[in-house]
DNA sequence: GACAAAGTTGACCATTTGATCAAGATTAAA
DNA sequence: TTTAATCTTGATCAAATGGTCAACTTTGTC
């Protein structure tokens, strides 16, 4: 574990230190994923000496899993949040613009997830097979209600999910494939995720309107 | 440039040698991006020595660059066929078709390049300023002559793109979160695919019906 | 201001990594 | 069969990497 105190507590520079850590670590692992990254890299960039950084947290994998962790709560709130009493224009709405505005404000959390997934998740099987996987379940579920109320259009809540998932991720993980088409000016990545919304509110509304 | 003999053509065991080394690189870069990457490994999975393997492709960089252009060339193909002269329901729906097929049976292609993108897209950056973004330019003008046309609701061009993009390329680059949800008995991937199909079309058709 | 706890780092270590080289083994054209 | 071109790899190298350690400095409490 981590560095605490004789008392258990963390002091004032444990926290800044800390902070400044998992702030560089998630720069490069989200960039580089987690065997492409080095120490001395996350050591340089929170600036301070490796041995330091190692006082705080003692391997590479513990680094690793504390920012995985950390973004990951992150990444499963929204989601949780879907009501199934609330009406889907509403509850998908909003969690839509939960998930942009996640994409927008946090994408190198974003990145350091893809990262994950894309290298086998070896550290999220559990997550995924349980508490993520019951949490679909259940969204899943409110789906089906809805559609058997003839509240929306008949469609798999798996893939709609995926769907989701995929169009509102997308704006963090291939950000620079966005910016290398679109540009860099100042403005363009805000008017990018203004668009985005527009664009699947008015796909997903429509594509999903009851007929 | 990698090894030709003197009269500049390749022997038989040049070709099965590239394909092997190749194919091995792919294995492993698509899984763990460049610098996450070792030549023991993708020589070892080639089953040859590193040395070997060094004679037929002179650095890591050239064999990474030859991989990942193979791959793109793929990317682009299905892309640039979207024919503007057809109705969007048949061409998106053809384009959408291909891209699942694509994710479907060389998912490794679509994790290279996600992998590629994730970090920056160093290597990318040309092509995706020029022929990239040059397609993407054209077939946008396309889809605003549909709409122009009164042939599909109004969206921007760019973000249904990306929308189409981020959805199919999804059951690849994230397929092992899908088989930790779904399990991965035999016949789920098959099953998988159809069901993205059946949901793809059926949001983005209604979605983007005239009204 | 004394002193123990907490914080910091240069030097170092074993292992891994990308790459080289010389020397030998195999292939194929004449 | 000869022979030049092609193919193959063990041994090796310098640099990078994750991690340790001892010694030093700073911080906070009494």
């Amino acid at each position: 574990m981590a560095v605490t105190s004789q008392n258990g507590r963390r002091t004032r520079i444990q926290q800044e230190n800390r902070e400044r850590i998992l702030k560089a670590a998630l720069d490069m692992f989200s960039r580089s994923g987690y065997r492409g990254t080095t120490l001395d890299e996350i050591a340089a960039t929170a600036g301070m000496s490796k041995p330091n950084m190692l006082y705080y947290f003692r391997t590479k994998q513990e680094l690793y899993q504390t920012v995985l962790q950390e973004t990951l709560d992150d990444w499963l709130t929204p989601f949780a949040k879907l009501n199934p009493q609330g009406d889907p224009a509403s509850e998908l709405g909003a969690y839509i613009s939960a998930k942009l505005a996640h994409a927008r404000i946090n994408p190198k959390a974003s990145r350091l997830f893809a990262n994950e997934i894309l290298q086998g998740a070896p550290l999220l099987e559990d997550t995924l097979k349980g508490p993520l996987k019951d949490l679909v379940e259940t969204k899943s579920k409110a789906i089906r209600t809805w559609i058997a109320d003839g509240k929306m259009a008949p469609v798999d809540p798996l893939h709609l999910i995926y769907m989701i998932w995929a169009s509102t991720q997308h704006y963090a993980d291939f950000e620079t494939q966005m910016d290398a088409l679109e540009g860099t000016e100042p403005g363009t990545r805000a008017k990018r995720f203004e668009g985005a919304e527009r664009t699947l509110f008015t796909v997903l509304f429509n594509g999903l309107k009851p007929r």
